[in-house]
DNA sequence: TATGAATGAGCATTCATTCAT
DNA sequence: AATGAATGAATGCTCATTCAT
């Protein structure tokens, strides 16, 4: 074995070009170059370019929601976990300039036969929300009915949270979710 | 004069194309054989792509101002027209097919040089942003501090809106915001 | 006008190549090189490497029909025409060193969607074949029945003799043809 | 051994595909799917395609000949046995859709160093005639030179009938041929 | 003002082959 | 005898832009 971890490589390397750079603005030379691999190598482990994009956003969704329940952790309530995303999502945005979400970001320039990207973004948003909703049943204040009307309700308030943030190149957008999101949860 | 309006069928052209395939999806030359417009011409009105672009969503937003402005006019309390946004975004996005916000599309994936693009983005959510801070401070509810607050609370309803019916294709994400917008608002 | 003739040098170039070296093995990039032509140029010429060779056979099908009545004008009857085929063939096939015929060639190891080439083989097959069944019921000999048998017969011949010479690159199967084409023309 | 037969599945997997969808359009990745064999497995058998392919026709040549033999032979006259390849080609040419002939076909587009494959296909065409010439020496009407030049006049025919029906996916070429055999041979 | 012709750089993908194990 | 991993070179094609007329 030459070259060990190609695949991982691979992925490290497309991730970052694809969440910095964008999905259209990065070529599959641009991404093997920098990871030091042969252009075969890498359509030995994917497919397509496509599917690249795919393995990214399949552990950013692991990596994501697990930085959110670290984030949160602290919290001994519920529902004040559900408040902290806005703090989880300040860090994180401020983080990385204000460049959005990657999923996002990947599906609203996409070519339209790239279904298997848009479905990871359906998927990352549903457990999200899934998530969201959870942790308001969780904390034993609101029926499920209204848990899952109000998972709905923050899931708006963090993605315009994240959108905007991202337009305006500023943290504003998060701090005023936040404080809708508290009012809406009493 | 051979061929009148030749600049307004690029842009024209270019909009709808923009808007329903995205930016890097449509090509130069899809625009001018749809246009009818040779490829010199095209060149002529405008620098580059990116131009084109920025035609297509000066001219979107006056019309999408407009619409919105229709759309709310039956409302009397001002306060009425700021919630009345979301059955606009129900009217708009329904028609579209949930094909999300123009120029919230168009940032997301960009060559990093297309500033005068994300201007425009900028532009656009900044002129909301105070049509609806002009509302809230019309209706006479609030202080212009509290007015100014709650109409970034509400845009980070409509963004959160758009770009979740975008991907779940489904018109909850607005009608949740709406209610949120709502309980905002008291 | 830069370079003046682009389209025909391509077709040009490509003709050599295609004849000589076989459609697969000739690749775009050799094709502009040696015709000195960018490839972005070619493409606005040409749909596809499909079209590059359809052109090239087109344009073949009539030098080749030109060159064969010119090969027989000298003979006064019209089956002495036909017998006159064979000296046709010795004389090309000799020259292009037993190459073959182009369509024959093309139409054997091809991309299974490459239906306009394949049709132009048929095309070029078939016009061959009227040929000489209009050469043998101008010759007066035959019913038009009896020359359109005739004709098929021949055309086996004809093809018979450009590939079996192809494979053993010598002039024997010509010769062969031509003596059997004799027999059954009386 | 854990897997049985490797080499054996190798040919018979490339034989489907070189004369069913030609060499070019057959690449080594899909001849080792659909064999199940490890791409490093076909190399320590085959040096190279080439050596596949010629595994193949030399297959294919025992094969072809037996079956002809096999067609024949419930003719008692030799001369009839050389009629009845005709026959035989009409068997064969409509159970593969007129595909034509493996030979024929994997030497019209070859790269040039592929030797290996041009002698096959000189050595299955000579052992042809050699086979016609034979039969006709056998049949005892004709001397040895007569038999030989009706062997290459036959030859023609066959290889005619071959191509014409590949082009035209349609039998009469092999009618015509079999019209004019018999014609030649009194 | 308008255009048809041309361009270089880049695209994603596939090829037959070789290597270390 | 058999393999999984890796490779460099080539494939056909598209891009936004420019130039001579």
């Amino acid at each position: 074995m030459k070259k060990p971890g190609v695949k991982e490589r691979i992925v490290e390397t497309a991730s970052d070009l694809f969440y910095n750079q964008g999905y259209n603005q990065t070529g599959i030379n641009q991404i093997i170059d920098e990871a030091g691999v042969a252009k075969s190598s890498m359509y030995q482990h994917f497919r397509s370019k496509e599917d690249v994009a795919v393995a990214y956003l399949v552990e950013r969704h692991s990596v994501w929601m697990e930085n959110l329940e670290k984030s949160v952790s602290s919290k001994k309530e519920a529902k004040d976990k559900v408040v902290g995303i806005f703090d989880y999502l300040t860090e994180w945005l401020t983080d990385v300039n204000y460049r959005g979400c990657g999923w996002q970001n990947i599906i609203t320039d996409l070519p339209s036969n790239h279904t298997k990207i848009m479905n990871q973004a359906i998927f990352h948003k549903t457990e999200l929300l899934r998530w969201v909703q959870n942790q308001l049943i969780l904390d034993g204040s609101y029926t499920n009915k209204k848990s899952k009307d109000l998972g709905g309700e923050v899931m708006v308030l963090i993605e315009g949270a994240i959108i905007l943030s991202e337009i305006h190149k500023h943290s504003w957008p998060i701090k005023a979710a936040k404080k809708t999101c508290k009012k809406i949860l009493i």
